[in-house]
DNA sequence: GTAAAATCTACTAATCCCATAGGGTAAAAA
DNA sequence: TTTTTACCCTATGGGATTAGTAGATTTTAC
């Protein structure tokens, strides 16, 4: 919490950073966790969840997403867990975001996947901002379509 | 809304589009709206609002948070409204989006203004989305820092 | 064939924020 | 003094996020 000086009142406002939700972020890091490790066995969400500080809970239903989307496979029973079934060079970050987070765009009107007409907005010509998210797009798509899960392993 | 179908099951689900508010969106609006006009006579709230289909109340407390930030005078009274204090080319939209929206970044370990430690994040240098954030951050930030008000109106 | 381990599914809940609306006050002009 | 406009405060519905709780289902181990 930040408070800034208004005219002698001290204001309180709350800062939200809304654009990377913890969904995706503990996606990623449940994804680089299973490339780190050597062995293809199957690792319980326990494990994942503990490592990476997650709730465990959350991070079932962040996995079970991800197996739907491919990435992963699941074993039950004991000796069972997740897996990744693609390479960590195959996995990019814009599918990832697209499956966890949603559009990479900031406005329907520019997304390339969800093109939805922003319905505050008559005419996408003359909007002024109709460009400039167009602009904003290109580069984060261009970020994240070059980026994989083994570059972030690299990286890091 | 779209559907998707997994399993043979129809899934309904909302698309959410929270990068770019509707309250910045209007802002940056408003501010190209006032910067087309050729008289610099105060132009009021309900002009604004109705020729950019704005709601006319949450316009209102947007031109507030502007007029406090600097970048626009208000006169009371009859033939009286708001109007820009500073040049189109002047404004900068990450200053814009700064003071409606709030952070350019999209976690705020990686904000250069408003930086915080992500208080699920254990630590920064192990982090497997820091670096990729910082990188989206940069490129965003590049965007905003180089198009003015003015620009916008150009390329429009 | 029983128990344990683990994924899967569904429901509930607290919190937060966006977008908007309503009503009233203050100031400026006519 | 009346009209016009910005200014300020409060409230509210809806939706998203981030979980928590409870149980069902499947597989392995003994």
């Amino acid at each position: 919490m930040y408070n800034i000086n208004y005219d002698n009142f001290i204001v309180f406002y709350y800062i939200s950073y809304k654009m990377l939700s913890r969904k995706t972020k503990y996606g990623i890091k449940a994804l680089t966790f299973l490339a780190k490790r050597e062995e293809d066995e199957p690792v319980p969400i326990s494990v994942i969840a503990e490592s990476e500080n997650i709730s465990q809970k959350f991070l079932e239903s962040i996995l079970l997403s991800m197996r739907k989307a491919g990435f992963l496979g699941s074993k039950k029973g004991k000796g069972g867990g997740y897996y990744l079934l693609k390479e960590a060079a195959e996995i990019k970050v814009a599918e990832v975001y697209r499956i966890l987070e949603g559009p990479i765009a900031m406005v329907p009107c520019v997304s390339l996947n969800f093109y939805e007409k922003c319905d505050d907005c008559p005419d996408e010509d003359t909007c002024s901002v109709h460009k400039l998210m167009i602009q904003v797009r290109d580069n984060t798509l261009k970020i994240f379509e070059n980026t994989t899960v083994e570059d972030i392993i690299i990286r890091a």
